[in-house]
DNA sequence: AAACTGCGCAACCGCCTTTTC
DNA sequence: GGAAAAGGCGGTTGCGCAGTT
C-alpha cells in the first residue's frame, strides 16, 4: 500500500507565490505560531498550499533574518570547508551560516561558488576520464557513467582540499585552520594518499585481496559501527590504496581475502559479486574477473593524482602578491574573492 | 529586433527520518 | 511494536531574465 499524500494534489495551487499569499502566510505565523502542524496550516489561513510548501516559503523566504544573495568572503570560506569536510549536507552548512537558508546555499553553490572554485579543473579532469575510458575498451558507456559517476561530489571535495592545502603553506587567507572543520580521519587519510608518491600509490593495488564490508563507520574513532552512515566514495578509495584497516578478525572464518576493508559498497562498486553471511556482516567480493572492472576507478585517481602535481595548467585559484587570493574566472581572467 | 542560450533561483518532488497514535 | 502522518532534506525542474548571435 502506497503512501497517502500530503495534500490534494489537484486542489493545491502550485507555483510562485503572490504576494498575497506571502502576506497571509507570515501574518498567521507571526501571531499564532505554526501551530505544530504545517499540513493544516494552509486550511486555517484560507491557502491553497500544500503544507509543504508552505513551511518551504516561511523557511526560505519568509521568516525574519534571512538574508539573500551578496555572500560575504567569509561565508565562502564556510561554505568551502564544510563541503569539502561533510558534502552536500546543506542543511548543516547552513546552520553555521545565520541567515542563510539550505537552499540559498544550494544554489549559491551549485551556480557560482563551484564552479569559481573548481571551474576548468573538472573540465580538464573530465578529458583525462575519457582518455582513460577511450584506451580501455572504447565502446563501454556503462564504464563511462561510473566515471562520471565518480566524479562527482567526492572528487570535487577532494579537489577543493587539495586546493586549499596547497594554499595553505603560501597565504593566510587560509591559515587560519582553527575555523575549519575537523577532517574524518579517514577524509584525511585520502588526503594523505594523494600526497604519496606516485609508485607507493599504485604499488598498493591490485595484489590485496579486497573484503568489503557494508558496516558503517564512526567518524570520530574510525570503527565499524551500525549507526554511522557509510563512508563516502573517495574515502574508500583511499583507503584500499593507502591503508588498509582491518575491523574484524571475523575474517579469519571467511575464504580468500586477507583484509577487510571498511567501504560504502554501492557507492564504489557496481555490478555482480558474490556475497555471503559472515559473522553478522555482508561480504561483498568481487571476482578475480572483476578486478579489471574496477580499475577505471583507480586510475581516475591516479589520474588525478599526477595532475594534481602538476596543477598549473589552469588554476582556478592562485595566490597573489600581498598574500590575498583570486578565484580565476576561465573566461574573463581574475577576480577577487 | 528576433531568436537563441545560459544562468540564477524559487519551488517542487520524492525519499528518508522522526513523531504520533 | 507497528503503521500512518508529518517533518526534513537534497536533488531536480522550470521559469524568467540577461547576454549573445
Amino acid at each position: 500500500m502506497g503512501r497517502a499524500p500530503c495534500c490534494d494534489k489537484a486542489n493545491v495551487k502550485k507555483g510562485p507565490w503572490s504576494p498575497d499569499e506571502d502576506t497571509k502566510l507570515k501574518d498567521y505565523i507571526e501571531k499564532y505560531g505554526i501551530g505544530g502542524n504545517w499540513i493544516a496550516l494552509p486550511q486555517k489561513i484560507g491557502l491553497k498550499r500544500c503544507g509543504k510548501s508552505c513551511r518551504l516559503r516561511w523557511l526560505n523566504y519568509l521568516r525574519p533574518n534571512i538574508k539573500h544573495g551578496g555572500f560575504s568572503e567569509e561565508e565562502d570560506k564556510i561554505i568551502c570547508s564544510l563541503y569539502i569536510s561533510i558534502g552536500s549536507r546543506w542543511s548543516i552548512i547552513a546552520a553555521q551560516l545565520p541567515g542563510r537558508t539550505d537552499n540559498d546555499i544550494k544554489n549559491y553553490w551549485n551556480t557560482r561558488l563551484k564552479k569559481k572554485l573548481l571551474g576548468r579543473r573538472k573540465q580538464s579532469n573530465a578529458r583525462s576520464m575519457g582518455y582513460i575510458a577511450d584506451n580501455r575498451d572504447a565502446n563501454s558507456s556503462e564504464d563511462s557513467d561510473r566515471l562520471s559517476a565518480l566524479s562527482n561530489s567526492a572528487i570535487e571535495r577532494l579537489q577543493l582540499h587539495l586546493q586549499l592545502q596547497r594554499m595553505n603553506s603560501h597565504s593566510s587567507f587560509y591559515s587560519n585552520t582553527a575555523l575549519w572543520p575537523s577532517m574524518h580521519s579517514l577524509h584525511e587519510n585520502m588526503v594523505n594518499t594523494f600526497q604519496l608518491s606516485d609508485e607507493n600509490l599504485w604499488n598498493c593495488w591490485p595484489d590485496h585481496q579486497v573484503q568489503i564490508d557494508t558496516a558503517n563507520i564512526d567518524p570520530h574513532s574510525g570503527n565499524a559501527s551500525s549507526s554511522y552512515e557509510p563512508v563516502m566514495t573517495a574515502d574508500s578509495i583511499t583507503s584500499l590504496l593507502h591503508e588498509p584497516t582491518k575491523i574484524s578478525d571475523s575474517a579469519d572464518n571467511s575464504p580468500g581475502p586477507q583484509e577487510i576493508m571498511s567501504l560504502g559498497v554501492e557507492q564504489i562498486l557496481c555490478g555482480d559479486y558474490n556475497d555471503s553471511q559472515t559473522a553478522g556482516h555482508k561480504y561483498f567480493m568481487p571476482q578475480e574477473n572483476q578486478y579489471h572492472q574496477m580499475m577505471p576507478d583507480f586510475h581516475c585517481f591516479r589520474r588525478m593524482l599526477e595532475e594534481t602535481n602538476s596543477w598549473d595548467d589552469s588554476p582556478s585559484l592562485d595566490i597573489v602578491e600581498g598574500g590575498g587570493v583570486m578565484f580565476q574566472d576561465s573566461e574573463t581572467g581574475y577576480r577577487n574573492l
